[in-house]
DNA sequence: AATATAGGTGAGTAAAAGCTCACCGTCAAT
DNA sequence: ATTGACGGTGAGCTTTTACTCACCTATATT
């Protein structure tokens, strides 16, 4: 059992941490609980120690981080900002500032491949019956090399369109998933920008 | 300018930061860099401090969180875990461990309605030609009321499927994006669980 | 040749911090 | 009536810590 005491002095502490990244010192807290003894908070602190609440060492703000504050900041090492990309230049995906309009934070379990990882927002509806609408996001990967029947993101004539790709019997070329768009032969102008891993779609 | 040394020191600190949740003293430092004065770490931390790569108090362990531990504590703190549902049970999603199998880790930018989110898995097609497909994940909240056209995800006869809400003229009614499939009609065993506000397909 | 910069040494100081000990009061359970 | 947990007081101890000063050594730059 936690006491009521105890408890505040446990939030001091996490609050204190988050707020200036370290431990507050015994003095600080005993001014901010406006007690006139260090032996009360040390107390507290013990107490809290052998119910395993926190772990400290005997130096100055010695106080471990607690469990809550490092679990956020588990969180945040597998944390993957995935750039959503306006346009496409012509000679791939790039992350330069002009091009990214904005970021997907997602955890790195959602995605196979999280490095080399873009967004994309979807024009047209050539992937309509692949359940892919215009207004979609799809995240794609740029270093995934792509295999027949994946759905992927394609320069052609300058514009990026998303296309199924087919490579049967060493011919190549792009499939729409929309019986009122024609196949797209590959030619010198055509270029795979990434492979598509996840589509979102926003209502 | 950053020298060699002082981008090490500024290493060192990041990790220890990330490490313990405190700042490193000054001797710590200087045995890890294996230096046998204070003075000659003392000096880094200056340079470092006027360049403006920190700031530090003259407390014990006063050097303040670094940038990009900053960084990642904010990320963490709007970070959002969405719970996976295997099954709904009849009263509503529930968030027993034993009906979730998965969290999905997203930034709290991604949803308008971080609160009350929880996500399930598409079975059937009935609203294949909304772009919906079996397999899909869907986000939806169940702190939102449906409105006509909204998709939901509703409970009928005991079953979860992925429906667009209707409501004209007083009538409330279910409608399958499938020609295959014929509109249910509000009965009292119908029950909307959540309102969708995202689908995630992921290849 | 002179100078500035980055890096290091070594001795020493004052403040801050953690901790101990002895003691007091309250309040609930025994 | 007594015990024991919880909370607090006050004085005093030792260690740690940050910091200063004087000085040394390369290595470039002027």
């Amino acid at each position: 059992m936690i006491t009521e005491k105890q408890e505040a002095v446990l939030k001091y502490i996490e609050s204190y941490q988050l707020g200036y990244g370290k431990s507050p010192t015994i003095r600080e807290m005993r001014e901010h609980f406006g007690v006139k003894s260090d032996n009360s908070i040390l107390k507290h602190l013990k107490a809290l120690e052998t119910k395993g609440y926190l772990s400290k060492d005997d130096t100055p703000r010695g106080i471990a981080l607690l469990n809550s504050v490092k679990e956020k900041l588990n969180a945040a090492n597998n944390l993957i900002k995935i750039p959503v990309l306006g346009t496409i230049p012509a000679g791939g995906p790039s992350l330069a500032e002009e091009h990214v309009i904005d970021y997907f934070e997602v955890g790195s379990d959602m995605l196979k491949k999280p490095q080399g990882s873009f967004a994309l927002r979807v024009t047209g509806l050539s992937m309509i019956n692949a359940g892919i609408l215009e207004g979609d996001f799809v995240i794609a990967n740029r270093e995934m090399r792509a295999k027949d029947g994946d759905i992927v993101i394609a320069l052609i004539d300058g514009e990026n369109t998303v296309k199924r790709y087919r490579c049967k019997e060493g011919k190549i070329w792009l499939q729409a998933e929309n019986p009122e768009y024609s196949d797209i032969h590959a030619n010198e102008y055509l270029q795979i920008q990434g492979v598509v891993t996840t589509v979102i779609r926003m209502y």
